[in-house]
DNA sequence: TTAATAGTTTTAAAACTATCGAACAACAAA
DNA sequence: TTTGTTGTTCGATAGTTTTAAAACTATTAA
């Protein structure tokens, strides 16, 4: 299995990628006030977006390793990686 | 003159775009290693960025509030907006 | 005035992104 | 088993972004 070497300034642009979308962000704030995680679904419904579309922006999310999805019988929880955010952009989510 | 509004979201969505490519990372991180404004080609140079796409970049992070430029002669500084830097993301230019 | 230098703008091609409906898979409940 | 719920994937479409050559503007030097 061949790891391609990523530089610092390419990890974070994939991760600013996928943080420069307004409904990504919108997804983040959310889940950042609701202090824990919550369902796809309930991500959606609140923020009013189609459910293909919103999985769309959850797997882009989730690929740049800005959050995990842990199923549960038929949900799917995604949380945010505390360690990702504090160690990229330390401070960020405290000024959501 | 009409100001469009724009939700907090909005406006981080813009700068997280600026920041999301590589070159203009790399850009930032010059800026800030250098610890004082440099011209365009003095930055295009150290980068060996094709001057027209470094033109382009420049002015991505101008639009997006990131720096200022300065004409001196046929010069043209750039300067990382350090304000608007630690408003945004603070503690993320120290990480670079 | 002429030539050189520093940046910008225009344009067009190629690659990429966001959105949504439709079809799908996995699971739960009746 | 059938039906409903939750989420993913596919395919189409519309729009955006990146790149670089060419033409341009502004400034300086000869």
């Amino acid at each position: 299995m061949i790891i391609k070497q990523q530089t610092p300034n390419e990890v974070r642009a994939i991760i600013f990628k996928a943080l420069s979308d307004e409904a990504r962000l919108n997804i983040i704030s959310t889940l950042y006030q609701h202090q824990q995680e919550m369902s796809c679904g309930e991500i959606g419904d609140q923020l009013d977006i189609n459910k293909s579309t919103a999985s769309y922006h959850f797997k882009t999310l989730r690929e740049a390793g800005l959050t995990t999805t842990r199923k549960v019988g038929q949900n799917k929880f995604v949380s945010l990686n505390l360690d990702v955010f504090n160690t990229v952009l330390p401070g960020f989510l405290d000024t959501l």
